[in-house]
DNA sequence: TTAATCGATGAGCTATGTTCATCGAAAGAA
DNA sequence: TTCTTTCGATGAACATAGCTCATCGATTAA
């Protein structure tokens, strides 16, 4: 048809004004927003209109409804511009002179406990490197990954793919957690059926990502009196040293808190519940310094307490 | 430091610079693809570097090597153009009624064999969609799902994740083709250890995601004489016909074949291979009509084939 | 050496995107 | 109902961002 194909008429300042037409309601508040005029936007995202040769907006009374084509173009915006924004970002930070920002993600809440280990001395030696972490990810961590929201996902389930890479940092054993004087406290394990008819105390998460179901409760068929949600790990501590009902948590953690509170670790059925974390990075991240950094930290932090624990 | 730090500096214009100055090696002939002057180039390249407060080339007599922060933009663009150009495409689909592009991709041979019994149908039922199919992706099937580089992905190996969905649709037996007048062709199975004076034809991907080594010959320990790679389901059959060797491929795929080449299907181990091809979509997508539509026919086939052969 | 080609730069122009002023229509308040 | 406010659309006027042109010095190949 044409020859000139190739023009590019959507631009940046498009979908900012399409995102901010959804997010403030109404154009003018848009247009604030956006430290412009009502009319801008209104000349601007016509002429838009004009050359894609479809409305964004259906215009019904003096409101906007964003048509197929404008959700689309939401979606996208949605999308493309955060990403500008962390470009911008990450090149300011060069401009400082420093060398860039961590993200990492994480799926759960051992994860959340290691990390937090792994932070002081990584932050120590990297003074000029910025530290995010983000927990909720519209597509889950590895969309989050692919999709450049985050750099690092610390997770318990690894996935084999050419281009990310993942590596075991940690490996812990889930066990249950009772009040120093519950009968169990005295046991060397405990199997599904004895906990018929406790209180479990666990975080809220569904149901399929908690270890206690999936490799304890589920395979034997046997279920808990009751499921008692609780956001904090002292939260869940507290109720359970004062015998309201047990929870599961890695070994480690029960032990660091055994002082502070009455509680004690059981193991899990006869051969206890072995768990691994898992870091995963792009491999193509795999040679940015301050990146594979953490990940050399995070070796030497599990060679270390398998020294302390050859078990 | 400064109220308005809220400046948008990098525009689609930039990035579009950035890759056309790494794709054609020089600014000047970046300027002559983008239909610009060298001295436009030249004149909003530094005036982005002045406002980011980073080079993004190193100046080298008259050549330019990106800077670390120009290397980082690079991989930036080249990631975000795509989803412009895309967007573009999209709406220019919108524009002309269409509803838009179905982009496919696949992970292995027999789901390309499988689609292209799928295509004939779908391209009736929806004469205004436009179809694509893409077999190689920088970050893996998974990654092209979650970048939004295709829309459907093809592929033996599922993933639990809830912002995806997975189905299967298709389930096939992966059998050994041998020549008609091979000794084998008699047997009612095979085992490993009879294979290992033979030649194996095999498409050309890695070892690992071949199914008669994961499935067959790895577990037993065993191997084959000799590998050679052809391009071509054609050229397998052809080479295994005249007695060159053997292959692998998905029985229906064999039978149907059977009639133009002197071929036979012999089953591997006394049990059989037994695979299955899932289909994946971003769960956001299954209410776009085109793209469920294309599920919809695809459980239909399954359906109709477990009638035929319910095994 | 010569000639071609690179990117940088300043001056000047043009066209793009902005504001201003105003409109009619719609929605809320009295 | 009527009055008032607020919405988005529009045309004209304007300002400036971004482009071209012309030219420079430096670098590289012949």
């Amino acid at each position: 048809m044409f020859i000139e194909r190739m023009m590019n008429y959507l631009e940046r300042i498009h979908l900012e004004t399409i995102r901010a037409v959804d997010c403030h309601g109404t154009m003018t508040a848009a247009a604030e927003a956006l430290h412009l005029t009502q009319s801008a936007l209104s000349h601007s995202m016509r002429k838009l209109e004009d050359q894609l040769g479809v409305p964004l907006w259906h215009r019904e009374g003096r409101s906007l409804r964003p048509t197929q084509a404008g959700e689309y173009l939401l979606a996208t915006a949605k999308r493309l511009l955060p990403q500008f924004a962390h470009a911008e970002e990450r090149l300011a930070q060069f401009a400082r002179g420093e060398r860039g920002t961590l993200r990492i993600g994480m799926e759960c809440h051992p994860c959340y406990q290691w990390l937090q280990k792994i932070t002081p001395p990584y932050l120590r030696d990297w003074p000029t490197v910025d530290f995010e972490v983000k927990q909720e990810f519209q597509f889950g961590g590895i969309g989050a990954l692919f999709a450049h929201e985050i750099d690092l996902l610390v997770t318990p389930d690894p996935l084999r793919k050419k281009s990310l890479h993942f590596e075991p940092v940690f490996d812990y054993e889930q066990v249950l957690v009772v009040s120093a004087d519950h009968p169990l406290a005295q046991k060397t394990h405990v199997v599904p059926r004895q906990l018929g008819d406790e209180v479990l105390f666990t975080y809220p998460v569904s149901q399929d990502r908690l270890d206690i179901y999936n490799r304890f409760l589920a395979p034997a068929g046997r279920t808990v009196r009751k499921q008692k949600v609780v956001e904090t790990t002292d939260m869940m501590l507290q109720m359970v040293a004062c015998g309201r009902g047990v929870g599961a948590l890695p070994r480690w953690l029960v032990e660091e808190f055994s002082e502070k509170y009455a509680v004690r670790p059981v193991r899990l059925g006869p051969n206890g519940v072995q768990k691994q974390i898992f870091v995963g990075v792009r491999r193509t991240d795999l040679e940015v310094d301050y990146i594979n950094a953490f990940l050399e930290l995070a070796r030497g932090f599990r060679e270390r307490s398998e020294e302390q624990a050859p078990s």
